[in-house]
DNA sequence: GGATGTGAAAAACTTCACAGCG
DNA sequence: CGCTGTGAAGTTTTTCACATCC
């Protein structure tokens, strides 16, 4: 369980190595190096030695990892070992394609509730689940034991759901709003921004990309 | 134009900045310190104050930033005085979900053409253009000028994709599909990977998120 | 007075290089 | 012999702290 602190980039990167064992497991291929794993995931061997190792040995000198053992460690390094109930807030088109997302429920991820506040979408069937009322955001998240919340809404309302959300005892929020979270230290929030990567990607050709 | 390399952490943190001060912007504030700006964007005063040095001296001691003119200055930083014209690959529910995304177009992106290899979708029309067939992506990068490309498709066909699209002599990719891509060094890859996002937060939930 | 801009110090992260083990 | 696991070295990024200037 660790209680050591863990670089973000290196769960990230942790993240990115169990998808490629999986893949690389379908193929039947039983082991693999440091440094096969490294090309694929665009890093280096001694980065993913050194990423492992500070949760444990799981490798064999001479040899490498074995791919299916290998995945089923970082399976329990990234709390995968159960399913997490998640709440999407906003039922717009991006809230959509994200239920539609096969890997979700893939990876251990079940939405068990989506909520907004158009009217005109409340009620609507979502696969397993039905759209609800904004309003009842707190009888949601007790009843349905939700742990991990998407927030899909427009930016000025984001950081009111998420106080709301936190007083529910919520601990970790997916934002796809584009603004800054202020949330207490015992919150996790992580950002997807569409803007910033593409003015990212902006910089990138605006400095001759000539790197 | 600068040639000294800035990292990537400070480029996101100037997008984000350069957010606020519009907003800020909008409500008539004239002028902020970097004390604020740093609040907002959940970083500190001196990384604010470092990140822009990188590029110039924008304020003025004892005052603080001129919201505008600091937004002003941001937006040439990032490369945002001008358009940029994108290419979609993939017309799923993402792609959807992207197109309809307000602030691309106000960002300064223009989606110029979307392709899919599915021939239900070709000929869809999709606000401006068309859903155009896989097979003629030379053409449309050509013929459009497109700068960058988006890729919402499987990841099974991610890594062809992207070779074609270096080939037609495209620098700058957002990929959605959950591959590491390989690209040479003039090429920039930003990827957005809901699953590690997703795998992340496990991970903290799952150490107890009690930092 | 008050906030910037910036060298210098500290911290975080990555790479090196090699002992050690299968 | 080959590849892991890991201290130590190197590099990058952040934070500190203060001289500087409006």
């Amino acid at each position: 369980m660790l209680s050591r602190k863990i670089a973000e980039s290196t769960v990230r990167r942790l993240a990115i190595y169990l998808r490629l064992l999986e893949e690389f497991d379908g193929k039947g291929a039983a082991t693999l190096s440091s440094e096969v794993l490294a090309r694929r995931a665009g890093t280096t061997s001694a980065q993913v030695r050194k990423d492992l190792s500070f949760f444990g040995s799981f490798g064999k000198r001479g040899l490498g990892y074995d791919a299916r053992a290998l995945a089923v460690q970082l399976r329990k390094i990234l709390g995968l070992t159960r399913r997490y109930r998640v709440l999407l807030l906003g039922a717009g088109r991006l809230a959509g394609a994200l239920v539609q997302y096969a890997r979700f429920a893939e990876s251990g991820f079940d939405i068990v509730a989506v909520v907004d506040k158009d009217p005109q979408k409340i009620g609507n069937r979502w696969g397993e689940v039905v759209v609800e009322d904004v309003k009842q955001l707190e009888t949601l998240v007790r009843e349905k034991h939700v742990e991990i919340a998407i927030l899909v809404t427009p930016a000025e309302s984001a950081q009111e759901l998420v106080d709301r959300l936190i007083t529910c005892g919520i601990h970790a929020v997916l934002n796809f709003a584009p603004v800054q979270l202020h949330v207490p230290d015992d919150v996790e929030v992580k950002n997807v921004n569409l803007a910033v990567e593409l003015e990212t990607l902006s910089y990138a050709l605006h400095h001759h990309s000539a790197r």
